[in-house]
DNA sequence: TTGTCTGCAAACACTTTGCACTTTT
DNA sequence: AAAAGTGCAAAGTGTTTGCAGACAA
């Protein structure tokens, strides 16, 4: 999955790093701060990308100190990041993707059918509509989720046969 | 999955039935009017609710008639229907839900996140931010797709134990 | 007849789990 | 030392595919 170059959400101001974020957590429940749990908090907060289990697994591959975790442990985790509230979930194509939650102000998407980029936005109208449509149904809206699908910019203007191409 | 019971939304008057339709879709591909084809798409425009690929063989196989299409035929079959525009298809939970599309509005949706149901809802203004949206990031959309999530009125005044029953 | 469709079994992609061993506390 | 976490291999879901025989046109 990818993000917009032009990614221009503001950073909101936090008390905590993700990592201490995370610690706290931890030490709440009475899990514990293993190296895993470690890595994959930093590799995770160290780019702002959206990402699925997957790639976060090739990613910690990658590093020069070679694997870092395993398969489960990065599901395991990343549940947990989930409850944490550091990350958001969502389902996208049959898989899960994730993204940064903690710290970021909250956003809807654009994606893109051809080359599968997702670009964010945030709308505060969204959110009059999402109160408005709960009371009219006597519901209690905890979260939402708008994704826009279409055709990103970028493709709009290049050749079809550079269309399909996955966005990194 | 489960549709609500108060649904409301108004049906739009169509040229052709679903089955009229689809046979149309089909003869244009050189694709070919089979029993099961015929079967599932009666059996998916005879009720409203939302589904899935196990819900429906469920389904086909409580008819009298006994098995009507294998597992492989309803998920063919299933991709033909929203090829056709008949039918939406949405990610929800890691599994494909479909709804009816040809001859409804255009509609958003509310998720119980305790009995899992989907109530339908529809928002004029919804269409206006995401043109807005897309117009702002030169993006050509082509769809939408927004579910609020949270706790259905039915959960909000029942007792926890009965709550997380699911709703058929 | 011709070529598509079906059903079966197997393969797939993604995610979760049981369990013996390792690590944190 | 005690308890939780990890990795491995295996098992689960949900969905797709190769292929031989069945069927629509």
């Amino acid at each position: 999955m990818a993000t917009a170059a032009d990614f221009s959400l503001g950073k909101v101001a936090v008390a905590l790093t993700p990592q201490e974020r995370f610690a706290e957590f931890l030490q709440t429940r009475a899990k514990r701060i293993t190296r895993q749990r470690q890595t994959i908090v930093e590799h995770v907060f160290s780019h702002h990308e959206h990402f699925d289990a997957d790639q976060l697994l090739a990613d910690l591959h990658k590093t020069p100190e070679g694997i870092r975790a395993s398969r489960p442990t990065v599901y395991r985790t990343l549940t947990e990041l989930v409850d944490a509230g550091l990350l958001k979930k969502m389902d996208l194509a049959g898989r899960a993707v994730y993204e940064h939650d903690y710290g970021y102000p909250q956003h809807d998407h654009l994606y893109c059918n051809s080359c599968h980029i997702l670009i964010e936005f945030s709308s505060a109208e969204l959110n009059r509509i999402r109160e408005a449509v709960a009371n009219q149904h006597h519901f209690r809206a905890q979260s939402h989720r708008l994704i826009i699908s279409g055709v990103c910019a970028r493709c709009r203007s290049t050749r079809s046969k550079s269309r399909h191409q996955d966005r990194v």
